[in-house]
RNA sequence: GCGAACGUAGCUCAGUGGUAGAGCGUUGCUUUCACACAGCAAAGGCCACAGGUUCAAUCCCUGUCGUUCGCACCA
């Protein structure tokens, strides 16, 4: 958005609507008047959403659109219903992905970052990030995020890091932070440690290769091991049996030659070998296997460490020293081949950890890192989704996430990257103490020597991202804005970070603030191509929302995600359907267009929105308009409270082009076309009323349309912001009571009347422009008065030349001949001889007959059994007989016409 | 191995213990003075299958089959 044009309108009025002119001119609009600020102090109610905040590296895909604009509908209405509504933005610097696009960059340079020394390696993401962190905020403008951007936060503000360093000291002071010498998951291209949940597990097609561990005392004869890792055998220090096992309790204790080493290496007994798997004899090499690990701690046995951090093998590698695994592997099995020591190679998959970031294979790894005790902060953390002061939606989730936290390790959360919250601990090169604090300390604790080196490695990206509800309010200040914001209300975020992400945002809000930091998680599915595929740059198959904006514009866009998202579910993208969103908006645009017309000449009341129309100058359509709209807001609140947005987005939907459009703004046109000023008054002030509560309405889903419409609107507020004005709409109900109910259902059977006549009319291939006579006779007076007062409306929709309406019950006394009879509520009888195939009028009406009776049949039976009149409850059956009897009619107003027909 | 979700109209999917819904697509008719990105009408479904609970099941329970997705194990 680059427009600064300061206007917010433009004249011009055309017939199709132009989403990229509206959208350059609003956003910049909204914007410079802050429209979207919220207070820290208020009293208005709060509501709060802390946007997950994007890879500062990021583009807007379409995950986020539909992401952000859940956020967005939410927070645009809550704050129109006169909420101190504040959406939070922010970016995070993403340690490993923003520090691999700088070494990318620095490659192209034929640089790398060792090459360029810390300081200047980080100064140089700082000038990166300067330079291209910022797109993903235009983008998110693009789709039209009511973010509150003065409160913007980035993760590596001063703020956050002192937020950062205040948590890290807390927990090390309390025990829960440590350091050690343990086994992780190592990325050897990042060359850094890994947490568990950044390792991937995929599916590999490997071999199982059968190794003969040569006995001492007999060197033809051995043990035969399995192993997909042949090369790991380097660093294997014993051979492990089941001790039930009874073909190798003889050998317990007793030691084998490791192949190619010189070596010897016991045989130990561990329940953890599987008998049946292999040959039921397992190496065992501590440092390189989780499960090996655990033995090797059982067993007491040494750790050889065969691996350099970039996953060449090391000096304990012996001749292999300085190959990659792979290479090794194959020199490995080439050598047993040559000594006679491989028995066996079959193919076996097996799942292989991969670093879910770089996509290369993750190896255990030996080496000191810094780990989170997570059990005692995972407790509190379980319990409040246990009591549901935490809700998942879809609440499948809840236990996905209590499986998670009942299985927990612990985090490690340092990183051997450069680009990230520095590890504020300092080790004293005099005593060696480590030195935990907020700022860099001047001497040792301990023995006060000024000799200190600060670590070098960064903390995992989400141990910042962790305290975000709350750093982002100014913590560990107890600002206003945290007493008012927090905890903040939904949580709305993929299914993908609830480990990452939502269950440490649950344990950090309860550790440092002894509150959840969201009520409501909403878990968004992931969206799919029109395939079902998942979207990936090498399929191409990836849409791109600043694309689809661009080309259908962000409110189509935005109609789209919202009328199609369902809890946790996939959502498939689909062209045509954005299409159809799209011309919705065409369709908003046209109704509007036509309305203006219409109120060209109107007046706006002194009153506004409260104005309320002469009661006795309107007409049914008007009730009728009025009573929808209610049922259509009360639908919309709803469903937006229990975040069904689809729901909402769809009730808003259908209201606004079937029942709006497609019938009240055809009913009123023999009005406000007519010559009766002040019945045409009253239908205008219906009609201006009721576009403003539409347009408002829509707000929320489809910003920058309504916001150009609200601006041209006869009946609205001084500003001209949709946003600011007429906040509570919903608690506003004063213009509301003309939607009189029984009024509306009137109009409901002259619907009924037009519906029958246009059937007759396209059934038996009637053009428009041949005009029928028509003879309405009611059944009671009640009909007659309806009919009467609505003929205007008949004829002009159902396209008559002549419409009478009968005395009561004259069926008979028409002077026309009748031959088709089909609304059930009063006898509409057509005159059409002439035009029609009798014939096939008689079979299409013999078909209705016939639905019409299995329908009966069905009611009947359900009403002959005295079981359902005894336990259903009593309204069912009662609208039981009620449909009984109006099947019953039906059926006899049919069967009459048939004989007509004859 | 453990767990979860899904299976509804040709397609994509909503939905509900009490007579099946939408959009797109299809088939007619219409360029009528807001909109052809439109209007009107129509066709199209044993709501995966089998049991159970219930007066009543597409909906609740169990099982089967099918499709996904997590987690764990995999020497």
């Amino acid at each position: 958005m680059t427009s600064t044009s300061g206007s917010k309108k433009n004249d011009e009025l055309g017939d199709r609507y132009n989403p990229k002119d509206v959208e350059k001119r609003m956003y910049s609009w909204w914007s410079e008047r802050r429209f979207f600020s919220a207070q820290d102090k208020s009293t208005k109610p709060p509501f709060c959403i802390i946007l997950p905040p994007p890879n500062v590296t990021g583009q807007l895909h379409i995950g986020h659109a539909l992401n952000h604009t859940l956020q967005d509908a939410l927070t645009r209405w809550k704050r129109m219903s006169g909420f101190n509504a504040l959406w939070l933005p922010g970016t995070d610097h993403a340690g490993i992905a923003t520090q691999g696009v700088v070494e990318r960059e620095l490659a192209k340079e034929n640089k790398t970052r060792r090459e360029l020394g810390r300081e200047k390696f980080v100064d140089r993401v700082w000038e990166w990030k300067k330079k291209y962190g910022d797109r993903i905020v235009e983008q998110m403008k693009f789709i039209g995020d009511s973010c509150d951007w003065d409160r913007f936060v980035f993760t590596l503000d001063e703020g956050v890091s002192k937020a950062v360093r205040r948590v890290f000291v807390q927990l090390y002071k309390k025990g829960l932070i440590y350091k050690g010498q343990r086994l992780v998951n190592w990325s050897p291209k990042l060359e850094s440690a890994l947490s568990d949940i950044e390792v991937e597990h995929k599916e590999i097609k490997g071999t199982l290769y059968h190794i003969r561990y040569p006995f001492t005392d007999n060197s033809t004869d051995g043990l035969v091991v399995a192993t997909t890792r042949p090369e790991t055998l380097l660093g294997d220090v014993a051979v492990a049996v089941h001790p039930d096992d009874e073909r190798y309790a003889k050998y317990i204790g007793k030691s084998v030659h490791l192949p190619l080493t010189g070596r010897m290496i016991p045989v130990v007994a561990d329940t953890y070998v599987d008998k049946e798997f292999g040959s039921g004899v397992v190496k065992i090499t501590p440092a390189h296997d989780f499960n090996d690990y655990a033995v090797g701690m059982r067993h007491k046995l040494p750790m050889i460490n065969i691996l350099n951090r970039d996953g060449t093998l090391n000096e304990s590698g012996g001749v292999y020293a300085g190959l990659k695994v792979q290479e090794a592997r194959k020199r490995v099995v080439e050598d047993l081949k040559a000594q006679n020591l491989l028995l066996k190679e079959e193919a076996h998959t097996h799942s292989v950890g991969h670093d879910s970031r770089t996509g290369a294979v993750a190896e255990p790894l030996l080496s000191e890192q810094w780990f989170v005790k997570m059990e005692s902060l995972a407790r509190p953390a379980k319990a409040v989704v246990e009591n549901g002061t935490i809700t998942f939606e879809p609440e499948a989730w809840t236990k996905t996430y209590l499986h998670w936290l009942n299985n927990i390790q612990d985090w490690c959360i340092s990183r051997q990257l450069w680009w990230g919250h520095r590890i504020p601990a300092w080790t004293c090169e005099v005593c060696a103490h480590v030195t935990v604090a907020e700022e860099t300390p001047s001497q040792c604790e301990k023995c006060q020597s000024a000799n200190l080196k600060q670590e070098d490695d960064v903390l995992d990206t989400w141990f910042s991202s962790a305290l975000w509800p709350f750093s982002t309010l100014g913590w560990p200040n107890e600002t206003e804005a945290l007493k008012t914001f927090y905890p903040t209300d939904v949580l709305i975020t993929g299914h993908d970070i609830i480990f990452f992400w939502v269950a440490r945002m649950i344990m950090m809000g309860l550790e440092f603030r002894g509150d959840v930091p969201f009520r409501k998680v909403l878990i968004t599915g992931l969206i799919r191509d029109a395939e079902g595929r998942k979207m990936s740059k090498s399929l191409g198959n990836v849409i791109d929302p600043v694309e689809l904006i661009d080309e259908f514009g962000a409110d189509s866009v935005r109609f789209t995600l919202l009328a199609q998202v369902a809890a946790g579910k996939d959502l498939k993208f689909s062209f045509p359907r954005l299409e159809g969103y799209r011309n919705f908006m065409n369709k908003i645009w046209n109704a509007t267009r036509f309305s203006l017309q219409v109120l060209s000449e109107f007046a706006p009341p002194a009153d506004g929105v409260k104005a309320l129309p002469k009661f006795e100058n309107l007409c049914d359509a008007d009730f009728w308009i009025v009573h929808k709209l209610g049922e259509c807001e009360a639908a919309v609140q709803q469903h937006l409270e229990s975040l069904h947005f689809s729901e909402a987005a769809n009730a808003l939907y259908d209201f606004v082009w079937h029942e709006f459009c497609d019938w009240y703004l055809e009913l009123i046109k023999p009005v406000v076309y007519g010559d009766k000023p002040d019945e045409k008054a009253a239908t205008q002030l219906v009609l201006a009323q009721t576009l403003n509560r539409i347009i408002r309405l829509l707000h929320p889903f489809v910003p920058f349309i309504t916001e150009e419409i609200y601006g041209r609107l006869p009946i609205r507020g001084a500003e001209a912001c949709i946003i600011d004005e007429y906040p509570n709409q919903r608690s506003d109900q004063t213009w509301l009571q003309v939607g009189r109910k029984e009024r509306a259902i009137e109009l409901d059977l002259v619907v009924e009347v037009i519906s029958a006549i246009r059937n007759i009319r396209g059934e038996n291939r009637i053009k428009p422009g041949e005009e029928l006579k028509v003879r309405l006779a009611p059944k009671d007076e009640g009909s007659q008065k309806i009919l009467q007062a609505n003929r205007a409306y008949v004829t002009k929709l159902a396209k008559l030349g002549d419409c009478q309406i009968n005395e009561i019950g004259s069926l008979t006394k028409c002077a026309l001949t009748p031959v088709a009879i089909h609304s059930f509520r009063i006898d509409v009888i057509v005159y059409l001889e002439g035009v029609v195939d009798l014939g096939e009028e008689r079979k299409r009406i013999e078909k209705t007959i016939e639905k019409l009776q299995k329908d009966k049949a069905a009611i009947e039976g359900r009403l002959a059994n005295e079981n359902f009149v005894k336990n259903a409850p009593a309204e069912v059956v009662a609208e039981g007989r009620v449909q009984l009897g109006e099947l019953s009619n039906k059926i006899q107003t049919l069967q009459d016409s048939l004989v007509r027909l004859s």
